[in-house]
DNA sequence: AGTCAAAATAATGTATACATTTATTGGAAC
DNA sequence: GTTCCAATAAATGTATACATTATTTTGACT
């Protein structure tokens, strides 16, 4: 019935469209910070009505990417740096939690495999000397895998759904681990095999501790990156839009 | 110009209205869980146009309170115990990190003095002997303002956000604390007074254990109270509505 | 009787007109 | 020139008609 689709559902209303285009057009850097999203000159940019515009703003206001005010409208919502950096501890202590849940209640075969093969796809991709580009798009594919099955065997839907919420926060997405330097890349696929170990082991602390400290070790990593006053106009650009 | 309120905005237009009568109805048990929630149904049960209610539902879902699927409509989530559970286990660990970020921090004067005055105000409502249910609903308050003030001092929006989902799962909402027993509320004050000793005195991560335990203990306090069969009826009825 | 398909029904998705609130503009009073 | 207020413009809030999709019903065919 429905069509063979290669990645993702085809966001078959109106609504669900927008919302992916304004998304995209936020993270683009399309509109400045605290800048406001009226309704009527969006209708016209997307070509749709205000209904599903309204719809979609209302979402990502949702999502914590806009502020809204009643009978005042939506503003692209600012990202201060420090807010970035907490959106990594608050991503740290929500996945060490997953980490616990999952060694407390056990993979199934079906998380375990799929596990086992993003470490051994990870051990591949890294054995080769040099990490290109294309190596770290493929790595962070690979890296989502790992944690998502994770997230997901931890059985809390609470839990996956204030994951997600940190990751909306712009810079913390986790595909921005291409911004990394190849030591960096390597030590954190270290710690996938060990947060493995801990999981299947079934040592709940363990796997909660070593989770925490990896996703943690993202948030320094960018801490060092934006000591650097280039990095910081580069960051401060996919936050704030181009201003 | 805007008028003295006593506790809450006064929900100016018909959609804040109406989110919060939906919200209100699904708590009371109105709706059995799974239950579809029609557009047209809500119109003339709450005498505003489709407009309003189709956005208050999107805001629910947002919250957790519903599901979605597009072209579908939207339904009464259910909630298993073992989600209000682990709800315990995500505010814990976010209650915990806010903790921490504001021993880290410091807290100024205006936080001081709030938590000092909940923490008297505890301390006077429990010196008497006898513990009364009015008791009880003012010590919801002062609880609710001491991790309230916390939140806010440790300066991330986003874990105030996902901190208030975790209060959205139905059972998992502060206010049930009435449900407990007097020893379990002298506990939990004393865990109070340590907790902002440990904040006060910058120790981020006593702070951080002493709250997180804090919380969980509430957990605990909920599965204790669910191993009798006529409680998990009591809390069922909550999580489910009368079905 | 059972199964399947087409028609009818009813729900959600969308566009749009109107209502209400907010923001802007212009001018009178000081 | 500044301040304030009224008038205007423009934005969001709401209702509703229509479009599209899902569900149910009906009836023909096996």
């Amino acid at each position: 019935m429905t069509k063979l689709r290669l990645s993702e559902a085809p966001s078959s209303t109106r609504f669900e469209s927008v919302v992916e285009r304004l998304r995209a057009a936020v993270l683009a850097g399309e509109f400045q910070a605290g800048e406001r999203l009226h309704e009527v000159k969006l209708t016209s940019r997307l070509g749709v009505s205000r209904t599903p515009v309204r719809a979609a703003l209302q979402k990502l206001a949702s999502e914590g990417l806009l502020d809204y005010t009643p009978n005042r409208g939506y503003t692209l919502r600012e990202f201060s740096i420090s807010e970035v950096i907490s959106a990594y501890e608050v991503r740290a202590v929500l996945e060490g939690l997953a980490a616990r849940l999952s060694a407390e209640r056990g993979l199934n075969v079906s998380e375990i495999a799929t596990l086992q093969q993003a470490l051994r796809d990870g051990d591949d991709l890294l054995r080769n000397g040099q990490i290109t580009d294309d190596h770290r798009a493929q790595y962070s594919r690979i890296n989502a895998c790992f944690h998502e099955t994770i997230h997901g065997s931890a059985g809390s839907r609470l839990l996956n759904e204030t994951v997600y919420l940190c990751q909306q926060v712009p810079v913390s997405s986790p595909r921005y681990i291409v911004a990394f330097e190849e030591r960096d890349v390597r030590r954190r696929h270290d710690d996938h095999h060990r947060i493995f170990e801990a999981i299947f082991g079934r040592e709940p602390w363990r796997a909660e501790m070593l989770m925490r400290d990896h996703v943690a070790s993202v948030k320094s990593s960018l801490v060092r990156s934006l000591s650097s006053p280039a990095a910081i106009d580069e960051e401060l650009q996919l936050q704030q839009g181009r201003g």
